[in-house]
DNA sequence: TATTGTTATACTCTATAACTATA
DNA sequence: TATAGTTATAGAGTATAACAATA
């Protein structure tokens, strides 16, 4: 571990850069969507490296979610869900079917969706996926603390205004 | 534009989804990973829509500020400051090179080290993209309101002690 | 004509590992 | 031995466009 450190301390005038001193990363330290990025980013990376993401990806979990909550609902509503593209769900859909932790049955009003439930497998796996992801945030709560309320309804407002 | 509205309020234990219907995210509607993850996907589309990345991709404008705030700055160090191995550095700061937007010079204290910064084209191309990048920055003050303070304080904050 | 889902394809971002050169 | 940077490579995630089936 060498190099300077990471610091929004904007140090004076000095000109140049020096190995060992801090990096001063100036008006990205207060610019939102820089730090929305790093924390997104943060937060994913601790995710992933906790819930030992073997045969069950991250994207996943919102996606099971969805489908446990809405049994019978169709692909193309679980991408408005999570905002993806229809084509970017097919895979993910595929995939959760391949490994057994959901079924797909035609819709018997209108032939061309495709409805979608978990099997006891995919219950199963969700409850286990979600122990994990339960303890992931708990420590984005004690984080945050009080707040959690507040600041969640402001990623909410900034996922939904934003333009 | 058919199909369920998405909607936190999770109905009754109504049993099947039927179109047309909500949908209902559930648990994930007070989750701060999904939250986070919906915000920054939101805030850094419109930002990439809104700042015409022809030239100049979304990761560059953080690349370059720290460049243009720490001349001299080596590569490893620009990846430590935005999170992300010197690996994926290097094709970046080869592009903005290529572009013209940076020159790299070998250290003369310590040969192994590539120090960076700004040419003139370069502080151009950022002082326009940073233009872009304000209006987009305007939009979530805007929204975010005046808890902006205490917002990017949990950002960060998260960045720095998720585990 | 419009919508649901699939497929082919391509692009971006990212990291790991092996490498060179320097320290 | 350790570090800075490069390269080869591979994998995740994503979207656009063209398509078939159905509405």
């Amino acid at each position: 571990m060498s190099g300077r450190r990471i610091s929004s301390q904007p140090t004076a005038a000095n000109a140049s850069s020096a190995p060992g001193s801090t990096v001063r990363i100036g008006v990205l330290a207060s610019v939102i969507g820089f730090n929305l990025r790093m924390a997104q980013d943060a937060s994913f990376r601790a995710f992933a490296k906790h819930a030992g993401l073997d045969h069950l990806k991250p994207g996943r979990y919102a996606a099971m979610t969805i489908i446990r909550d809405n049994p019978g609902i169709a692909q193309g509503e679980v991408g408005r869900a999570i905002g993806r593209d229809k084509s970017t769900v097919t895979p993910l859909i595929q995939d959760l079917q391949r490994q057994g932790f959901i079924v797909r049955e035609a819709s018997s009003t209108d032939r061309r969706r495709v409805t979608l439930r978990l099997t006891r497998a995919g219950d199963a796996a969700l409850t286990s996926l979600s122990r994990r992801a339960r303890d992931h945030e708990r420590k984005l709560d004690a984080i945050v603390g009080d707040q959690k309320t507040a600041f969640v309804a402001l990623l909410k407002k900034i996922a939904t205004e934003i333009s």
